[in-house]
DNA sequence: TTTTCATGTAACTTGTTTAGTTACAAGATG
DNA sequence: CATCTTGTAACTAAACAAGTTACATGAAAA
């Protein structure tokens, strides 16, 4: 299943706690994964503006703009806007009759599922996300983002 | 892209429209795919009494109840409820509080959409797509279900 | 200027899932 | 008993995300 989105919302919570800019290496520590791999997740949002990169020495990955401007569809269309729901039509333009009443159902039920999620994602911001992680943390009694992961 | 429900849907109508039991060859012929894919997509159906199968000469598929008493929250869970949503999280059960943060916002918008897509397919029979079904046909002026479909 | 650090990106491997295919056993009808 | 049809397992093919490796590019430090 696709998790880009989830990654790349991790990555961006854990840069946005970061001092000064944070290299691909350490953020995939702390995501126990590659740092290609957050390269390549981070690629769309680079090239929309919301964070910036920078190579050699003291290089690394910074916010470009505030949490409270970026939204989480803002980062899913910066993802290229992945296919959001699993189920779809066994052919589209089909000539059988039968085929087109089956598809126009299941388009208009999934297309009412996919508006509402992008809905959501528009009203929920990355500052959004950061205070709850803020206010799980209080709940947990950690006083550092460094305690709250273990590789994961 | 899983297309087992758009699949079975299409040849639940096909069945409908069909005198007597259709055989799987019949079926595969229509949909423009193997005898045996059409076994398996109607193995949990059959399990769950909404068609029936026969073996040997006049034997292949028929509908074991009206179109109106089977809606399509009733096919998806015989296909045994696949995936409807096509974005996850990328670890359930994370130590990380900015991952736990995450995957809340994310699991409450996909959990919506979920409900959304279960909501209208449980108000949708098979009764009602084979009306707009054969609209379709008026509309396109054929008389019979063998004009709508060359293949597809 | 040379070394070191870090990103950018392409290519390849792996794992998972659906669809399609083949083959054949089991059972029902003529 | 011959034929038809389902039931099911096993295999192949295609698609795609994720992980991995490798190396070119460019920036800062020594």
């Amino acid at each position: 299943m696709d998790s880009r989105l989830s990654g790349v919302l991790h990555v961006l919570l854990h840069m946005a706690e970061h001092e000064g800019p944070a290299t691909s290496e350490t953020l995939a520590r702390a995501m126990s994964t590659n740092p290609a791999v957050i390269r390549r997740l981070m690629a769309g949002l680079r090239e929309e503006g919301y964070v910036r990169s920078a190579k050699g020495h003291g290089g690394g990955w910074e916010m470009a703009r505030p949490l409270e401007e970026i939204t989480l569809a803002d980062v899913y269309r910066a993802l290229g806007s992945p296919t959001l729901i699993a189920m779809g039509n066994r052919s589209e333009q089909p000539q059988c009759l039968v085929e087109q009443a089956v598809n126009a159902a299941l388009d208009e039920t999934m297309s009412a599922a996919e508006a509402l999620v992008l809905d959501r994602f528009s009203e929920v911001t990355l500052a959004s996300l950061s205070r709850d992680f803020h206010a799980r943390m209080l709940a947990r009694g950690s006083l550092s983002i460094k305690d709250t992961h273990n590789g994961s």
